[in-house]
DNA sequence: GGACGTTCTGTTTTT
DNA sequence: CAGAACGTCC
């Protein structure tokens, strides 16, 4: 083979090197799990760049940030800082930046703001309360998953209104109202100057497809296309790829058939099974050999794959070593399951002088993660939740951002209703509702009627009236400011002067000190944010750092924590892909929670789910851990569960048949809802939070992604603490039980009465 | 309008 | 079990 300048690629095989080098025209690179699919696409720019191709004209697109980060380090280390100015990143957050650029053109503004479903949630509440129907038949997330699997397949709510097809379904399944729901949500969003995730593509859509000097210019712009995990795109996306790459035709699609598995947000796995059709002169290559794994596993996976209908004919295959089998471990409950997983992790340490960083445990539901997280933290094994709930949706940071929105965009209803009356400032509910009347018989925003308040005959009492002007005052004085104010200096400013700060730090509470803790973690944010060095001239302001928060995850939140880098990582197995690890635990290997019950309903869904299933195995290196439980808690009682229909499809010489450690638990035998299975759950149940010492040392999953694992953040409440409450006096903590927030408290007062309080609501404050 | 106690009800994965 | 919704009191 000749090197010379094209040396750099030594480092791939024969196929690998041929998927980078034809860089023109359509290229569909089928990349089975482990086959340095990453490594080719990372190639693969770094090689067009070395052609002489400017980084501008390449738009890569990956199906995590945190994915584009990295590989943009990689290729800025292969070929020098050029490479900056790649297009890269998720589908949402590119077409989010091409269309602030170019909003005008579809009547939005620049600033617009993204909706997270949180707010698409609350919108659609508020909607189905004024059209008066009732919410338990019009449920606003499955409104909502109607309204995104809708956008998805770019059918506009006027569309649908239009379909007798669907209005016939809708009267069928009882939700007559759901065009008119849609019709109104997408106007409400309009005027409140905001888009949904799903609009970012439905949007660029419409754009590309109404303005042709703006689609050409994109075509010339984008003139390399390159697409990560295709196999996971919708409609909406594939229309946008063939609308930029119709012009030059250099679309490179990479995915594997096999790990497509988000057809519950519309992906659509036919966009991969059908690209040579849509591109007749496409060039397949074929990486078929895994770098990953051990033949074991690669066997293993490749076995229960092959029970699925839909596929595209490639053979995955190793050159590594047999490797150790599968092992199966059988838990009596789900602490059992967590137990034995930590227990196993702890010995795998020892044997095979593994770090925790070589341990993954992945489960179907993020619910799983309490019993795991348990008892990994009895063994000490330090453990982080990877992906998980933002920080961005937390309470009080939404509620500090819903400030920062409306200085940008004061239209934004969703921050407008989150804050109007936050801190309290006597606008209620009944006002609140009133303004909305009034601004949809006026077909305008809620800003624009409590601008112009005098111009409505509202009803309002002057003394709410007066208290709207102040609350329009301060928010277009903070408006007046984001030009002219770093992210930081403006954010800290309406932190102190919107009056959170003082709400917050009145409430002395464990709970109410961990707020402070996150509004301050928001702050250092914006203040790193705001010194990150910028072209001259340039103000980092409150409105950029805004842009694509709503996009962010956890994952790309944080910085490179020392100390979060050696830690056993829990995550679902959705978000492991692409990842992979020495030792891999999956967890819950039940028939109904893996495969999910609500996914067996159709053959293609139980496919989807064996997918998922195989995703998981081959993120292992060395060895694979599945685990069951034999009964296991959901929504407070025992249910018995049968293993998974997956354990079987594995080859029988690949697992070694249940090599559980017998530990003796308590258990009692009886009934459980689905009758005597002969085990059932632990005879008592173990608190989820227990005391250590003076301390109270657990906690549940929601303070645990930000908190330190030690949970010296509540240390506060010490048992034997002195408390003040404010109607029972003072007092003496005697113990501490239940779940944070729901924590209940038992203090003995000084008139000697013993009284349990709810931490959620209890204002205690710590007096010694 | 706010605080907090009680009752109800839900069951997947995520940009 | 845990969060949301509802209800009651101030």
């Amino acid at each position: 083979m000749e090197r010379g300048q094209d040396d750099f690629l030594a480092e791939l095989n024969e196929e690998q090197r041929k998927a980078v080098e034809a860089t023109e025209g359509p290229v569909m690179i089928i990349a089975g799990a482990g086959s340095g699919k990453t490594r080719v696409l990372t190639y693969r720019i770094a090689y067009l760049l070395k052609k002489g191709i400017d980084a501008f004209h390449i738009l890569s697109l990956t199906f995590t940030n945190k994915a584009a980060a990295e590989m943009k380090e990689r290729i800025i280390q292969l070929m020098g800082s050029d490479a900056r100015n790649l297009w890269m990143g998720t589908f949402h957050s590119v077409f989010a930046r091409l269309l602030r650029r170019e909003a005008d053109k579809l009547g939005y503004p620049s600033n617009f703001t993204i909706y997270d479903s949180d707010d698409s949630k609350t919108l659609i509440k508020s909607i189905t309360k004024e059209l008066g129907l009732s919410d338990s038949t019009y449920k606003a997330s499955s409104l909502l998953g109607r309204i995104s699997s809708m956008k998805n397949m770019l059918i506009s709510a006027e569309m649908y209104a239009n379909d007798p097809q669907y209005q016939s379904d809708d009267r069928a399944a009882r939700r007559e109202h759901f065009s008119q729901i849609y019709l109104t949500y997408n106007k409400r969003l309009f005027k409140s100057g905001a888009m949904d995730f799903d609009d970012l593509l439905y949007q660029t859509n419409i754009l590309l497809r109404d303005h042709p000097d703006v689609l050409l210019k994109y075509q010339n712009m984008f003139r390399y296309i390159l697409v990560d995990e295709y196999q996971d795109t919708n409609l909406s996306q594939y229309m946008i790829l063939r609308q930029l790459a119709a012009r030059h035709q250099n679309i490179a699609v990479v995915g594997d058939d096999a790990q497509s598995i988000y057809a519950f947000r519309g992906a659509n796995i036919q966009n991969i099974l059908n690209f040579q059709k849509h591109y007749p002169d496409t060039q397949v290559f074929k990486l078929e050999q895994n770098y990953r794994s051990t033949k074991t596993l690669v066997h293993a996976a490749n076995q229960v794959i092959s029970k699925n209908k839909d596929q595209l004919q490639k053979t995955v295959w190793t050159s590594n070593g047999e490797g150790e089998k599968i092992q199966l471990m059988r838990g009596m409950s789900d602490t059992d399951e967590g137990r034995q997983i930590a227990q196993s992790i702890f010995d795998f340490k020892i044997s095979g002088h593994a770090a925790n960083s070589e341990f993954a445990i992945l489960y179907r539901t993020n619910a799983q993660s309490r019993s795991l997280e348990e008892a990994l933290r009895k063994l000490n094994i330090p453990y982080r939740i990877y992906g998980g709930i933002s920080f961005y949706q937390r309470k009080e940071v939404k509620d500090a951002m819903a400030y920062f929105r409306l200085a940008i965009n004061p239209h934004d209803e969703e921050a407008l209703r989150r804050v109007i009356n936050y801190p309290k400032r006597e606008i209620g509910d009944t006002t609140f509702d009133k303004l909305i009347v009034a601004a949809a018989d006026n077909d305008i925003s809620i800003w624009m009627v409590l601008d112009n308040l005098k111009d409505f005959s509202l009803g309002l009492s002057p003394r709410v009236s007066e208290r709207i002007t102040e609350f329009v005052n301060m928010i277009k004085s903070f408006a007046a400011m984001v030009p002219n104010y770093t992210a930081y200096q403006l954010g800290d400013y309406i932190y102190y002067t919107s009056g959170i700060k003082r709400e917050l730090e009145q409430d002395r509470t464990p709970e109410g000190m961990s707020r402070v803790e996150n509004i301050q973690e928001l702050l250092n944010g914006l203040k790193d944010f705001s010194e990150k060095p910028l072209d001259e001239g340039i103000i980092p302001t409150l409105s950029m750092f805004m842009e694509d928060v709503a996009l962010l995850t956890n994952e790309d939140r944080n910085k490179d924590d020392e100390k979060d880098h050696n830690k056993v990582l829990l995550m679902t197995i959705h978000s492991a892909k692409g990842l992979e690890f020495n030792y891999v635990y999956i967890a819950g290997l039940e028939e109904n929670l893996f495969p999910s019950q609500m996914a067996l309903t159709s053959r293609e869904e139980l496919e989807e789910e064996r997918r998922l299933f195989y995703v998981a195995v081959t993120r292992a290196k060395k060895q694979a851990v599945l685990s069951y439980a034999i009964s296991r808690y959901r929504y407070g009682s025992p249910q018995s569960n049968e293993p998974s229909r997956f354990l079987e499809e594995i080859p029988a010489e690949c697992i070694n048949n249940l090599s559980y450690r017998e530990q003796a638990s308590e258990h009692v035998y009886s009934r459980t809802p689905s009758g005597y299975r002969g085990f059932t759950a632990p005879a008592k149940v173990v608190p989820p939070v227990s005391i250590v010492g003076k301390r109270l040392v657990s906690m549940n999953k929601a303070a645990q992604t930000s908190l330190p694992m030690d949970n010296s953040h509540l240390s506060g409440l010490k048992v034997g603490a002195r408390v003040e409450h404010e109607r029972f006096g003072q007092g003496e903590v005697l113990s501490v039980e239940g779940v944070y927030p729901n924590s209940k408290a038992t203090v003995m007062f000084a008139n000697g009465e013993k009284k349990q309080l709810l931490l959620k609501f209890a204002k205690l404050k710590i007096v010694g």
